[in-house]
DNA sequence: GCCTTTCTGTTGTATTTACAACTGTCTTGT
DNA sequence: ACAAGACAGTTGTAAATACAACAGAAAGGC
């Protein structure tokens, strides 16, 4: 675990807290790690979890599918994010999603009850990781509204365009690199991989961007 | 506001709060009403704020308009709900929407900074409250995933379907209403409004459905 | 009661998309 | 080095959508 610990540290979740306290911490949260290969399961749809699961190393996608097989991607999980924490404060309400590692995974899962009511003047830490957990689902709360943003445009090139902009503004700068392969991207968006290979090249042709698999850059 | 303790007492946001403490709270939280006329901005694009809003009386809609005028609804708010809590929680953040009246309104504007730090040990109740405004975060994280799942679907049948299937579910009986109208709704599911009008119609005829304005039967 | 405005449904057309089938390239494992 | 599989791009067609323009019904104001 200590190999983690700077990850941990510099999570949005753990954001805040000092190493040593962290390490009593992981303790107090009754913390466990476990293993993942390509395609397993980390939530399944259906299941009552209560604990949020902190991603160490590896992807995980939050998704779906549905009778005929066809895959919603919801969202991407990169290292140090939490995920399920929406699940775990809901308790009784069951999940309406997978979480799928699409790589190896290794993943930290904490106890949510005991951030929510261990110690509540003791840990002076405590206070803090709670008002980080709320912050978490807020930042939560808007890349979600962003993603409804990119789907409810009209057409094709309009959620690219949605989309990659905003990739674009969160790296800072117009050249960057997106999470997703052009399959992803297609089930992200919910269009078509076919016609939004060609949506992409029609507006390299039109000098609109240009890019290399899975690195843009917007012009 | 004694004419809304009791709204209160049964909102999310104090849910399990008693009523004494809710009033002395109701000055802690530097609580201040405002009304709104139908049309009117609650929360305007590109603002900061600092205030959680808590409706007290009409409804309002988290909606965006782009360059050409076509309009987005994000979600409504009912009676008893709070907005803005998203950006509140976040502080620096800009908002990315509008709030607007779409009917007469009553608001009630909390500061959020002192849900998240006020008295931490004398109130009994505080960390009752802050625990709340988690839980109903992750509500609306759930919601907003549920939406997602409605703009996923490729066809205007399809995410009808989803959305009415869910409302179903919502009211816990396959009679139930709306609170859109035609334009509206297409809005909220960023389809065209007459195509959307021509499916009902489809359906109804097939059987699968009827209705009568914004009353809904499912079959 | 009447006029105006809002709301809903209808139709036709041009645009866009989904879907399927296929090609060529790159990657991976052996 | 080779074979198998994954990935990206291309094309054609049928289906669905957006858009515009219009008609009738319902609601609201005076």
């Amino acid at each position: 675990m200590k190999k983690y610990l700077s990850l941990l540290k510099n999570s949005k979740l753990f954001q805040g807290i000092s190493e040593e306290e962290l390490t009593s911490m992981l303790d107090c949260l009754s913390a466990v790690t476990r293993s993942y290969h390509k395609g397993e399961c980390v939530f399944g749809r259906g299941e009552r979890i209560d604990s949020v699961a902190l991603l160490l190393e590896g992807s995980v996608h939050i998704q779906k599918e549905d009778y005929w097989g066809n895959l919603s991607i919801l969202s991407e999980i990169s290292e140090g994010e939490i995920f399920g924490e929406v699940y775990a404060c809901l308790g009784s309400d069951e999940m309406l999603n997978d979480a799928v590692a699409v790589k190896p995974c290794k993943v930290l899962f904490l106890d949510v009850k005991r951030i929510l009511t261990m110690c509540p003047s003791a840990c002076q830490f405590h206070g803090r990781l709670i008002r980080n957990l709320l912050t978490v689902l807020a930042q939560k709360n808007k890349i979600l509204t962003q993603k409804l943003e990119h789907m409810s445009r009209r057409t094709t090139r309009e959620k690219l365009l949605s989309y990659l902009s905003e990739q674009s503004l969160r790296a800072g700068s117009p050249v960057f690199d997106i999470p997703f392969n052009r399959q992803q991207l297609a089930d992200f968006l919910s269009v078509d991989r076919s016609a939004m290979s060609a949506e992409l090249c029609r507006m390299r042709d039109e000098g609109i961007l240009s890019f290399d698999r899975n690195h843009f850059i917007l012009k």
